[in-house]
DNA sequence: TTGAAAGCGTTACCAT
DNA sequence: ATGGTAACGCTTTCAA
């Protein structure tokens, strides 16, 4: 049938029958522990090797109180942010012998009790929490746990060690490539002022672009760019460069600009914010975009649950990681006037 | 500092010295075995929920020879197929004390066989291999594994158990929805024919679109929707129903007949392939789309891993799940003719 | 009805 | 240089 070679896994204890020696020495040769001639060592590592010995991580976890395990639990249900961050995580353990646990949880506080209870039995070594936007908290207390937790593109509790992206300084890249290419008369597109990263960013562009710079407020979609763009050219806005506060805003807001005759970026130099790959390659002109380097803040939430599990001692608070600027199609040297 | 509250665990000792039994019968309260007084038992439970007692899963897998874990092994790096299979794994186990552990890798073997490794090593009860596409296999062979493999949208070897998505029946499904619209000139625009679901879902179109359809193989992508359609349109092709491959695809199509002042659904009804929720749901008009119920897929293949694990016979053999049809906005009536 | 003891697979310590 | 033994936290006989 289907599972036939389920062979029942060869313990330390078969090694040591096959070597002819003790559990314990065997133990010590795998372990580089404890004192024994170098060729009795060898000896075992190669039986080891030829009988494909791998030692039972339960059993290694029961005594050294270690799992090598770790959850992430994430409120992300397309994956957006959750996946590149997961990825992150990931490649940094992997090598440590560190597997990861994901839990989906879909803003139900109930289902995801049961799944922090289930790792917490699991006895992970610690916690990820992650989600989809920096200032909304999982529906999950997790402030009392066994374990340490360490919050990534998620609300935590103040004194937790929260990771996050540099949302003014990845505004400011935009901005500034903007600027450096001639561009003068910028608009922010966004999304909701409820965010605090739109807010932020919002407050990055006018910094560069003016106070006076216009931000329009709207949703995280297409329809809400492409609309806002259409606004702004109904009432006489005749921006040269269009800072939007993520990639589908951007999509529509070219998309719009297509409608209305304007060329990207011929007349109009367009800047998204997210590098959702699959969006902003897609797009027509590919999109220049802010990439918030989601993988390398997967990468030190990884590094620090497991510094933490280790009982290192480490400073709490926000640590804001650089963003950096993915440079496409869609933004272009400004006409040189006369 | 950040992780004060690091209380070591309780185990069954302290709760078997605090209710003034011993740990054999701590253990048969919580486990509803053996035989005893109700009111021990009771008791028992009741001072474990007080004390916050949570058996250690590592002990008791050492012991059961179950972990009560499985991993799920991925090379969907975008996670687009991915996540909604995990998120119907992980519904359907999280009931039964099952935790996932998700590892993507790269179509990289080394990284691979370290992953599956960590997981064996962690001693996993099954394994559920997926992907990107039903007809290649993941770059890592997990056919003599100890534990059960069970492959979903993803090839596997011969006699292994393998889900995937009934593309026939999907495609059936668009193209019966367009001829039910009055829409008669139908034309399918896909992925290329190196895809074995592009060409089931292809034939699946001829059969009932007529053998001399048109079929136009391409990309997965946007610009070669929008392209296909430009093409077709240059060449006087004026089909009022088009099924598009995938939803990448129809946007790009729904873009193309934009440019071609052809309205959508008015002159012609769109259908899409994924229902990606993102994409289907953000085109003007919002995408009618095939869904391949990836959700109920990952729900059956984390039920199959676990009951051969638990010892089930199950037949070796690919099994199809069906599709449905999500409606939206890109499809309507055939206007009348006189 | 309850408890003592053995054992799951491993590592650490202390003898030999 | 090597081996015996205890221990990790739990479940499961078996005895009382």
């Amino acid at each position: 049938m289907a599972q036939e070679q389920k062979s029942s896994r060869t313990t330390i204890h078969d090694l040591a029958r096959v070597a002819g020696v003790s559990v314990s020495t065997v133990s010590k040769a795998l372990n580089d522990t404890g004192r024994m001639g170098e060729d009795t060592r060898a000896r075992i590592k190669r039986i080891a090797e030829e009988i494909g010995f791998r030692p039972n991580a339960l059993a290694r976890g029961l005594l050294s109180r270690r799992s090598f395990t770790i959850g992430l639990l994430t409120n992300d249900t397309y994956g957006r942010f959750t996946l590149p961050l997961m990825a992150g995580v990931s490649e940094a353990l992997v090598d440590k012998g560190v597997s990861v646990f994901l839990c989906a949880i879909e803003d139900d506080p109930e289902r995801a009790r049961v799944h922090v209870e289930a790792m917490l039995d699991k006895q992970v070594d610690g916690i990820i929490a992650t989600g989809k936007r920096i200032d909304r908290a999982l529906p999950v207390d997790l402030s009392n746990l066994p374990v340490p937790v360490v919050y990534a593109f998620t609300a935590g509790p103040p004194n937790s060690i929260t990771y996050a992206s540099d949302d003014a300084q990845g505004a400011e890249l935009a901005v500034a490539y903007l600027l450096s290419l001639g561009r003068t008369r910028l608009v922010h597109i966004t999304g909701p002022d409820m965010f605090i990263a739109a807010v932020e960013r919002a407050e990055a562009f006018r910094k560069l672009a003016g106070e006076g710079a216009p931000v329009l407020y709207g949703q995280w979609t297409e329809s809400s760019g492409r609309e806002a763009v259409l606004d702004l050219w109904r009432q006489g806005g005749r921006p040269d460069g269009i800072f939007c506060g993520n990639d589908m805003i951007a999509r529509g807001v070219i998309d719009g600009l297509r409608e209305l005759g304007v060329s990207v970026p011929g007349d109009v130099s367009v800047v998204g914010f997210d590098n959702w790959e699959i969006v902003a390659s897609q797009s027509r002109p590919p999109l220049t975009t802010v990439d918030m380097n989601l993988k390398e803040l997967g990468r030190q939430a990884g590094l620090t649950v497991l510094a933490l599990g280790e009982g290192q001692i480490l400073e709490p608070g926000l640590r804001k990681l650089g963003c950096s600027l993915v440079v496409r199609g869609s933004c272009s040297h400004a006409p040189i006037d006369e």
